[in-house]
DNA sequence: AATGAATGAGCCTTCATTCAT
DNA sequence: GATGAATGAAGGCTCATTCAT
């Protein structure tokens, strides 16, 4: 009968867990301020006051839900790393291919991107968290392999810009995608086009640099 | 007592434009939900039943801001047109130039932009609105420069995916700003910054745009 | 038709009016935590948001209950004023029946009295301000006639201590009103009862000031 | 195994014992309403469903503490009794300096008076029993007292009326104490103060009962 | 016996909307 | 036509209490 204690801390933490999936589900679809407590311990199946329970209150929630997604996606894609083995056009398209597979991620965890994007347009304490905890060091990451490319160092001035330059045209898929399919409705963002879309960027990427790439290293 | 008519309806049509400005704003600065009515009147100088008075409810009111909207950009913005006797290269950089320009207008209007990331965040048929007056025009715009510039038909299928690409720049840093001014605290975004992104991005695509030039057509 | 502006004013201070009854009463019956907005919006015959709408929130309305009650209180009993021309023994008696009368106060205002024994339980910022605007004067005016009595001046320490021993008589039947009444449950308050009770309070105050007396003006 | 249950037991009597402490600071502290049983619970180092395990509920814990504060009381302090051996009026001074030692009692059991002070406001099922156990006893010890200073009988219509003039001196600094210490900001309570306000309690209580005194009876 | 996770009623407050004037 | 007092639904949060363990 000892073994009822970790039983309810299972439990315990499995009714944390199924509000922090839902929070993020009902956060990300309408936003801290229209996402109900009601609405999220609905769907999580737990009482009105879970969530003050588990959390204390609505904004411990909301970042408690960021700092979640950043666990789970460090679950799933192990970090990118860098492989200082590969050539850097190859490092690029890797590059390239792995933050669109984050951004597209479908499944049970297809909130994580909206509610960046949310951060995004008003950002709040959550937005800080993001910045240091998961864009930054990715970032960096770009920035080697840029400077590798362009032949200079990580410092110069040209890398944020062309690093920006080609992360934009990845996000871009994330933050316009509801202009995207007004546009072109018969895009889909399946596995496949998932690919080609890694090899247009890519391309445009790689030549996209060459005008700066320093004349002598 | 007749003749104080037409002065009533004039100041009927300042409350009014008094409203939609408000609204913009504060739309713009607190998203639909987050927004109160009582705020937008009291910005207004109105009374709190003027929006329900002129607009019907808070939704029709907030459909109109972006009618107003759009209304007010082409009055400032008079429409980008194709100059064809410009160089297709010259035509790229007025392009991104414009687009740039009115990203980061500043001024009295500056929350016409904000309004229109928070729709791509949470869509509403304001959304549909904006795609088929503003952006599909000015997308069309851009493909026949790029469609010049690849040398190939503006139907092809190049020609969205490099548009996108050029165009990813530009809005990245409307989209992304919040996360550009973390990473880049010192970035500024004034007219000199603005005239050296333009740089940027143009050198960037051009360049990018060539591996995806047709070799004959 | 001019004349509905006067007439909307008029209702909404009822409204008001009624509010500041109504809360009077159940904040004395049940305190400021148990009284629920609730109970007097529905005693007052006004919606649910007739306190936020009217004092903001619910500490708003009890600090306004107490200045409604100081102001109503002026009203129905103008200032105990020292009739200079009386005898101190006269005026001693005269203060302690008025201070009687006032705790004793039957009617629609019978609420005061209660707020204020609350508030000396549990006191808030009204605490200050009854001290300030109601018991100071008050205070004052007795320190006068004790002074007068004993033949001192008004700064003499005796002076306080004896009106202590005065008032605290007459506040007793209020402060231990549930204790006397289980003590003597045949004790009654009318007014023949009052007056007894002054000429009580009075006869044993004159007696018990004596050996207070300065020896030499 | 069966070597524990009095272990058991005594643990239980202290968590009791140890709720009952933390249950009468926190209801003297806040009142019966605005105290929270995980307040009560966290004090007394106890689980917070210890209260309704132990007590029923928090009503019945409520109740609990007053017949816990009136045994404790009665172990402090062994019941004053008439000492038929002093003249009256020693009798008198002892009367007050006890219970103003009693009611400006410090130290651990000091929520006693206030809790008591509670219930003049708003009498509970708990002042019946205060009255029954603690006030009444000493208000037939005073009775006598008082009745042989005035040379009548403790039946004496006089005699309630006289007492309540001595005790309401005394009561008044405890109910009145906010009033005092706003309108006496130096006034203190320590020793000294005390004896000094029972020896002025006393000779003017003396002094007052003088014309009251039975011409011969 | 004793725990603490979970409950649901109820509180204060906010807000878009209505309606008498 | 235009106002603003009033409405009532709904939101976040608190709390005594319960119940499986």
């Amino acid at each position: 009968m000892k073994l009822n204690v970790p039983a309810i801390a299972a439990e315990q933490a499995q009714t944390r867990q199924q509000l922090l999936e839902a929070a993020g589900e009902v956060f990300a679809e309408r936003g801290f301020r229209s996402a109900t407590v009601r609405e999220i311990c609905q769907r999580a199946g737990a009482n009105i006051a879970a969530v003050n329970y588990h959390f204390g209150d609505k904004e411990k929630l909301y970042l408690e839900v960021f700092r979640y997604s950043q666990q789970k996606e460090l679950e799933r894609f192990p970090q990118l790393r860098k492989s200082a083995d590969l050539p850097p056009e190859k490092q690029l398209h890797a590059f390239i291919s792995a933050l669109l597979q984050r951004i597209f991620n479908k499944g049970d965890a297809s909130w994580h991107g909206l509610l960046m994007l949310r951060e995004m347009t008003e950002p709040t304490a959550a937005l800080d968290f993001i910045v240091a905890e998961k864009i930054r060091p990715m970032s960096e990451h770009l920035w080697e392999i840029i400077a590798e490319l362009l032949g200079c160092r990580v410092e110069d001035d040209r890398v944020p810009r062309c690093s920006f330059s080609v992360v934009s045209q990845c996000v871009f898929y994330c933050h316009s995608r509801a202009v995207v399919e007004r546009l072109h409705p018969d895009q889909t963002f399946d596995q496949k086009s998932l690919d080609e879309l890694a090899e247009h960027i890519t391309k445009f990427s790689l030549a996209g640099l060459k005008p700066f790439r320093a004349v002598k290293k």
